[in-house]
DNA sequence: TCAGATGATTTTGC
DNA sequence: GCAAAATCATCTGA
């Protein structure tokens, strides 16, 4: 049953028409004879098809003549029907779109900076970390904290306070549409259906917007990072103490510079740094040295003398004369040479 | 201003 | 996941 013939069928049901009826004066004369529902439908078409040769008041006359008409309503569920099956429904199959991943990374990223999502520590403990990996002193790292707060506070602010108006004008808008469809309705056939389709096409546009609006939040919070929290633009170098602390470690475990995760938080704890910094100093310096042994030798010496003095010292303090200088034993050069290279 | 030093990050291999 | 190696970005002293 094609849609013609299902939308006359309905018809028939609704008012007796046959398929084939409309249109033919002889079937409507012949339908005319079979009762008053049959007349009714084809006064309707006649009606409609007038309405344009007449003027502004008589259609409008007419119009409103035809919205009290008794047959409207089944006239118009049955053409909202086969507008369902016709273009809506093409439409249909590519409004059911999956969630946007570009979205969802937005998200994410927003609620872990704190800009979305409740009010949290998150912005503000990504500064702490940073400010601690960055080794700067308690002063400047509160301030700079303080700072990338505030900031941050206000690029919330500023995107809660958009994002709030694109929600209002797109609710105002959607309103705004369904009103107006509503009160198309009732001069042609809409669907609820077909309503609700609109408003999920407002929503899918709003939604766009919104996501340039993400985007953009984005892009100003990774500015804001770089320009705060980057710990490379932050770097400071360690003070002389606590290089020497490092060294000293170093030079006197040159067999196995591989410090145990206890004794890695030893020394963060003495040089006033963290673990990974010095995870990192070691790293480096194991990498450095082993390159330029050379460019090393006075230092290892200078450590190595100093390590043996410290001994030596705390040797005599327990009257003990002989106890060994380093534990030094391969691996890594040993320390004690002169600049040239000779023991 | 610039070269070298240095702390941090990224890439790579295991 | 850890360490080596490469690289980056900043600091520092001449």
């Amino acid at each position: 049953m094609d849609d013609q013939t299902r939308m006359l069928t309905g018809l028939t049901g609704l008012g007796g028409l046959q398929p084939g009826d409309v249109g033919d004066p002889d079937s409507v004369r012949k339908q005319q004879s079979l009762g008053q529902p049959q007349q009714d439908i084809g006064d309707i078409l006649q009606q409609i098809m007038a309405i344009t040769d007449e003027s502004l008041d008589e259609a409008q006359a007419r119009k409103h003549a035809l919205n009290c008409h008794r047959m409207k309503p089944a006239l118009f569920s049955v053409l909202c029907e086969i507008k369902e099956k016709t273009v809506l429904s093409i439409r249909g199959v590519q409004e059911e779109d999956p969630p946007d991943p570009q979205i969802m990374r937005l998200d994410n990223m927003l609620l872990a900076e704190g800009v979305s999502g409740p009010e949290k520590g998150g912005g503000s403990a990504a500064a702490a970390a940073a400010a601690a990996a960055a080794g700067g002193s308690p002063t400047d790292s509160s301030i700079e904290h303080s700072d990338y707060r505030a900031k941050l506070a206000q690029i919330r602010q500023i995107y809660h306070s958009e994002l709030e108006k694109y929600e209002q004008a797109c609710s105002e808008f959607t309103n705004h549409v369904m009103n107006l469809l509503r009160e198309q309705s009732r001069t042609r056939p809409i669907s609820p259906k077909e309503i609700e389709r609109m408003v999920a096409i407002i929503h899918r546009k709003f939604s766009s917007i919104q996501m340039q609006l993400k985007q953009s939040t984005c892009e100003a919070v990774m500015i804001l990072r770089s320009r705060f929290l980057d710990a490379r633009r932050k770097r400071r170098n360690f003070n002389k103490q606590a290089t020497e602390v490092l060294n000293e470690y170093f030079y006197s475990h040159l067999s196995n510079p591989y410090p145990s995760e206890e004794a890695k938080e030893e020394l963060a704890k003495k040089c006033g740094i963290t673990v990974s910094q010095v995870s990192n100093w070691f790293g480096n310096k194991r990498i450095r040295y082993k390159k330029n042994i050379g460019k090393f030798q006075e230092e290892a010496n200078l450590y190595a003398v100093k390590t043996a003095v410290d001994a030596a010292n705390v040797s005599a303090q327990a009257s003990q004369a002989n106890s060994p200088a380093t534990p030094n034993s391969g691996g890594y050069p040993a320390p004690c040479y002169t600049p040239d290279g000779r023991l």
